[in-house]
DNA sequence: TTATAGAATGACCACCTGGTCACCAATAGA
DNA sequence: TCTATTGGTGACCAGGTGGTCATTCTATAA
């Protein structure tokens, strides 16, 4: 599959902190520019080290940028994870409010990761364009439909709801939601970017106080779980 | 001020064709490519004029694309008001509709203009960043706050909402909306890429029906306007 | 110590960009 | 006819890109 990363035996077999070094560097432009318009020249510079090594390592531009691709859809497939499963049992918005925090996390914990994988998100800048679209979005969309449909379920939201609906209303709000902790000029309402966590999580309080009303099961109570 | 846009008396003076012909090779270019990869060569050879002849009558490619972004804003800017005016007295969620509505007309009517818009907003790609970034987001602030201004006021909405909190749910979603129709990649939910009238109009209400939950005054039964 | 294999280097390449300006063509006025 | 002005051209420029590869360096084994 085109996306496959390409680092080379002879990346693996580096030092480690000569391999940070590389990745660092790399993350550092491709979040700063994205895919298209980050430089190897910089990168280069930044990690110190000749620009043929670069190329021995990884191939080409888009060799490099599919490592770390992956690395940032792995950190995301694990975060999420790691949330639902932590909140399998329970209600319908409280998954959502740990969702939301989790993202927050993820945003002030990998900056660099969270605005590469965003800016794909957003944009579709990144090589093999088709392939990691689908791939993001299949992903997104699961979680989401899966989320919803245990709620229903669990007769947390109504089952008279369109899931196409829902998914897109609240992928559309996370999405932003946590794109405008880095990125200011998203963030002319909310004061996301640089917001302490305890602000952030005031924002998802009232955030998902909405949905619920908007969501919630009248005909039986949405269930309550020790906070 | 810097996003003033440039064009000079020569270009003013063309004959109505060939102005024609060079905005729409411009609109073209950006819509394509947004500012920063747009190539003037590429805007030169489309329009079929020699590359000096073009910075005659824009000075550089940051006054070009001024002139575009204007003439973008403007068309924006046009159909809020009218809309806006238009659903005075209708209720909030009838507004809400419309105003849907009324940006995937003007997404299907200028489709170059829209994903120039669009871009500039999600990813700020343009010259002179802060100023048109401060400009476009204080016009879709305001627009969206005095809507859900109006809301309260009549009685449509609850005055307990979050005014802000509502302003960034609503704005989210309204962009994603449109921005789907026009950017593929994030359409794979509801389809609205190359949707006709009618199915956008389908999405509209449901979308506008969850809000309706959520967001409605309780202790005063919402204006029902004849449809 | 020498030879070899592997790693690293950076000068070079073709291509692309936004922008410049000497030159040319057309037109109007004296 | 000559001159001045306006409009237009495209070769050229400096700077940047991703990528290549002849050469050099380094580590290791014999």
């Amino acid at each position: 599959m085109g996306i496959e990363s390409t680092e080379t035996r002879m990346f693996l077999q580096l030092d480690a902190e000569k391999q940070q070094r590389v990745l660092e560097a790399a993350i550092d432009e491709f979040s700063d520019r994205g895919y298209e318009k980050a430089s190897m020249n910089v990168i280069v510079q930044k990690a110190g080290i000749s620009k043929g090594a670069l190329f021995k390592y990884f191939g080409s531009k888009s060799g490099l940028f599919a490592f770390v691709y992956r690395i940032a859809l792995n950190h995301v497939k694990d975060y999420l994870r790691t949330v639902r499963d932590k909140s399998q049992d329970e209600n319908f918005f409280r998954r959502l409010e740990k969702i939301m925090a989790a993202g927050v996390d993820f945003v002030h914990r990998y900056p660099g990761l969270a605005r590469i994988y965003y800016h794909i998100i957003f944009t579709g800048d990144s090589p093999y364009k088709d392939e990691i679209l689908k791939e993001l979005h299949r992903e997104s969309l699961k979680f989401i439909q899966s989320l919803i449909e245990d709620g229903i379920q669990q007769g947390d939201i109504r089952p008279s709801l369109d899931p196409k609906t829902t998914a897109f209303v609240l992928e559309c709000v996370l999405d932003r939601f946590l794109q405008a902790h880095h990125l200011q000029f998203l963030d002319h309402s909310l004061r996301l970017h640089g917001a302490s966590a305890e602000e952030s999580n005031q924002w998802i309080q009232e955030i998902v106080e909405l949905f619920k009303r908007g969501l919630e099961n009248d005909s039986k109570k949405s269930r309550e779980v020790d906070k």
